[in-house]
DNA sequence: AGCATGATCTTTACACTGTAAAGATCACAT
DNA sequence: ATGTGATCTTTACAGTGTAAAGATCATGCT
């Protein structure tokens, strides 16, 4: 019955949600944030101004779906980082991951904090942004010493905020440039992330959980 | 012969560079930065919607401005909360004082790292977020146990960066809403910042150092 | 089969935005 | 006093998001 998958010509486009979804997070890919315009994104999937307002019902509607898909490519991989190692190696991997996440999408990774941007209230943002917590948790609960599935306690909590907003501060500032006149790596992103921030989590985290 | 400073009336404004500055933080602390515009600005000063561009090139001059005012009061209080206790103590203090800074001016805050809204060649800009660093660099110095105006060692580089991304990251995620899950304080920007941001401090940093 | 119904997409329109270009006004030095 | 340059206004233009109304088509009901 859905047999249009190749040439989508004719009056309906028949995928064009999925569609819009995609030509915007290619938008987002290629202009950054402040670049992505919801009607180029409409030029993009070869529709008029006003098609995507029906499907997502506004911007904030279209940009919260292409978020919840950030979270969830955010949460796969701090899963991946956390399989193996020792539980404060793990922190640590989940840590770089989530920088290289924010260096390797920024305008996902900006999109994905802006609040005024998106619907929070949005199942499919909730459930993706839950997802990525999940992940961050489950490791602190081993550092702890604590139950999967258990509440975290006081400094477990303080532990899984203070990674998360080292990581969400680290990248933010190397995306904003901040960190140029550091040139022990000559402004390179990769370099930065690869020993920069590690050297940071070794100062702070793992030398006192170890 | 300036002397229109109470009554501007007539063609020209007469102080209208500040005017306009004054304006734009004000514009940015009651809206923030999503809804700034400079023709609200310019409306706000009682002038033409293209005045504004004559004195600052444009958008971006104008906020330029305006931002760099935000980092001469980060700088300020930066410098207050260093200035007495033990260096670990004093870098705490300026870690907190920095979250104030954020949660205090969201609009300033966010603005000053929104590299794509700034010129950064701008001198006024580079100076004060000169002060910025040196306020927390002259911390860590005194912390590695280096004079006053020499060069960071490693570690104490990464101290630096450590201590401020994860205030940075703490400030954008609390601004974000996206710890209003912790519970602890429910949802209180000003309890999160004196209970939970001490907190990861001590948990993090402060037992390493002290 | 024929047909109505509703989903999907387009057209049109409007109130905004930033800013470029050209004109008006005025302070001030000569 | 006079013109010169800085300051501000007017006008105009290309964009933006989205509301409202119209066109097109798939689908299920009779």
């Amino acid at each position: 019955m859905n047999e249009k998958n190749t040439t989508e010509r004719g009056y309906h486009h028949g995928h064009l949600r999925d569609a819009l979804i995609r030509a915007a997070d290619e938008l987002l890919a290629e202009r950054g944030l402040e670049g992505f315009t919801l009607r180029e994104t409409a030029r993009r999937a070869g529709v008029s101004p006003a098609a995507p307002s029906h499907h997502f019902g506004g911007t904030a509607g279209l940009l919260t779906e292409v978020a919840a898909l950030g979270y969830q490519e955010l949460a796969r991989r701090l899963m991946v980082a956390g399989e193996s190692g020792t539980p404060p190696d793990r922190l640590k991997a989940q840590g770089v991951g989530y920088v290289r996440f924010a260096l390797d999408f920024p305008g996902r990774f900006h999109l994905m904090f802006r609040h005024d941007m998106l619907q929070k209230d949005q199942p499919s943002l909730e459930q993706a942004t839950g997802q990525a917590w999940d992940a961050l948790e489950s490791t602190v609960l081993a550092i702890r010493g604590q139950p999967e599935g258990a509440e975290l306690d006081a400094e477990g909590e303080a532990m899984l905020i203070g990674i998360w907003s080292t990581a969400h501060g680290f990248a933010h500032l190397t995306l904003d440039k901040k960190l140029a006149r550091i040139d022990d790596c000559g402004g390179n992103e990769a370099d930065m992330l690869e020993s920069l921030f590690p050297a940071i989590i070794d100062t702070l985290w793992v030398k006192k959980l170890g």
